[in-house]
DNA sequence: CACGCGATTTGG
DNA sequence: CAAATCGCGTGT
């Protein structure tokens, strides 16, 4: 049996226009390694957070000890705790200086294997939710400013799984209620 | 340093 | 529909 072709996404990949990004993610295979499990699933639904002048963006605030992150480079990990109980997974976007990252709503067809990434056995969990995904990939704030890449245990890969343009949908974002006009720009994703 | 609230989820 | 629960940004 041939392994399938994984190919990592890397720094040039997310050093793109956000909404493009979260547009591209979809259908990417996302990975967590955590002790001797591998985690595998399908990205399903994203958001893009783009520039200062976003005002649903943490970094409409400027530069803080929280937003430092989104003004890094490309390809870096934004995690944040949200109602004191849930994380928030994101993937940094642009060139270094500008604040932009891509949250990650949704993913699907969860799998993992306990035996060096042989065998996939399915997760029958739900993980249609920001917070909800994050709690099943334990992933926490410790993650806050890696980057994306295997030897930290969280990255993203490109399998060639195909989606048709027609299977993209997009609509406003969930939870931004104050973000004023910027609440109507369509920069949700999902399959 | 006190205060208010959020890129959510769950249960009543 | 409201509670859970806490770090961060803001203003004092």
């Amino acid at each position: 049996m041939k392994p399938k072709k994984s190919i990592i996404l890397t720094a040039d990949f997310f050093n793109n226009e956000t909404h493009e990004v979260a547009k591209k993610l979809l259908g990417k295979v996302l990975y967590r390694r955590e002790g001797n499990k591998l985690y595998r699933s399908i990205i399903s639904e994203t958001e893009a957070y783009h520039s200062m002048q976003d005002l649903a963006c943490h970094c409409s605030k400027g530069i803080t000890p929280r937003t430092k992150i989104m003004f890094d480079q490309p390809g870096h990990i934004y995690v944040y705790l949200i109602y004191g109980m849930y994380h928030m997974l994101n993937f940094v976007t642009m060139p270094k200086g500008f604040p932009a990252a891509i949250l990650v709503r949704g993913i699907k067809d969860l799998t993992y294997s306990d035996d060096n990434g042989q065998t996939f056995k399915p997760l029958n969990v739900l993980t249609n939710g920001p917070g909800k995904l994050t709690k099943q990939l334990k992933i926490d704030k410790s993650f806050n400013g890696l980057e994306v890449k295997p030897e930290n245990n969280l990255w993203v890969a490109d399998e060639n799984i195909k989606i048709a343009g027609s299977e993209i949908k997009s609509g406003p974002r969930i939870g931004i209620a104050y973000a004023k006009e910027w609440v109507y720009k369509p920069w949700r994703f999902w399959l």
